[in-house]
DNA sequence: TGTAATTTTGAACATTGTTCAACAAACAAA
DNA sequence: TTTGTTTGTTGAACAATGTTCAAAATTACA
């Protein structure tokens, strides 16, 4: 019975791996049952044993790209001293790590689930995980005073959507053209939410 | 020669009105050739000889909406005095609209348009569209020191992208879930936005 | 080794967008 | 009015997508 377990998991990992690579390469755009099937060596028709319809499948690969995400995060800022500039550093290295990956920020925000309601938690996830990377710096920041606390819960919202906003628009559509001037209004904005 | 652009273009109009029809009601997952045609009372490969795909006749839709959503948002707000309250309540109604048309907002900012370079006049529409609902009242706060003429290019730039990030989640994946919640996020962010 | 259970798959289906040869309608020329 | 040409319309077919299922292949085990 634990064999099976086993086995039935490899076999998993081989059709999220593929999944993986082609999000992480050609993007949302190429990532159909097909596809997903050739590169794990199998049928498209065994995808169906092992999850429920491709979608399942596709939402399979966010907490592993969150963990890539963080860690991609945590090499980039590890070495900075606290305080509101490293949040201003994680902030522009999760952009930057969706700016690599188009295909996963697709996935996170774009990709419509088919029962969203059923996949609510992996959404809370997503929704709330630049909160989750810099939840230790706004602690430290609202220690150290160096945030009205009053004000922190309406900042960390304020974060949220102006990058979200950001990278939709500059991601979905090409908005705007140049990655230089989206570079530059992700800075005005991060420099213009820690300002006074 | 006049007689048939003049037919032209009502054929045009008709699967217009069609996809506009559909779009409003049960939004963009029913807009498809056939039920368009349905609609329109052609079969669906009469659509090509009007239009050069699919995309194109949906694109065609995006202004029709704006002039809505403006008249939307200029009735809503017209009686109310020129200031910053009026930015804010021009920018509730037109979240309202969006609100009200989950469809509209998916063809407006989700939607993925084949040719992307091809319609960015479109996009740029779309883009500046807050803007331009807005910018005469920018221009009074701003002769009237409502506002720092320093902070203006920013504060316009944060108004859009946490409006877009708001409605994004929102509607794209019921974050928040209650509507309620939803608005009072707005109002905060908004509050927040011209607070000092 | 033979049989039962499990895994895998080819083939088929439904739903998309799109194309095209053929049909119908409108029009022009005789 | 008849005939021929141009224009408009369409059914049928195609390709690409997700999904299902009966049958084939493989594995487990008595």
């Amino acid at each position: 019975m634990k064999n099976k377990e086993i086995q039935e998991e490899r076999v998993r990992s081989y059709f999220i791996d593929a999944t993986k690579e082609l999000l992480k390469g050609e993007g949302l755009k190429v990532v159909n049952v097909r596809n997903i099937a050739d590169r794990a060596g199998y049928s498209s028709a065994t995808l169906y044993t092992y999850f429920k319809d491709v979608k399942d499948l596709i939402f399979e690969c966010v907490k592993d790209f969150q963990e890539e995400c963080t860690e991609y995060v945590i090499v980039d800022t590890k070495s900075l001293p606290s305080g509101v500039a490293k949040i201003k550093a994680i902030t522009k290295a999760y952009v930057k790590y969706f700016i690599q990956y188009p295909g996963i920020f697709e996935l996170f925000f774009i990709e419509k689930t088919r029962d969203i309601a059923h996949k609510q938690p992996t959404i809370e996830l997503i929704y709330t995980f630049l909160d989750r990377l810099c939840a230790e710096e706004w602690s430290y920041c609202l220690e150290n005073q160096l945030i009205d606390s009053e004000k922190s819960e309406i900042m960390k919202n304020q974060l949220r959507y102006v990058i979200i906003g950001l990278l939709f628009l500059y991601i979905n559509r090409r908005h705007p053209s140049e990655y230089k001037e989206f570079n530059r209004l992700v800075n005005e904005q991060l420099d213009n939410l820690f300002a006074e």
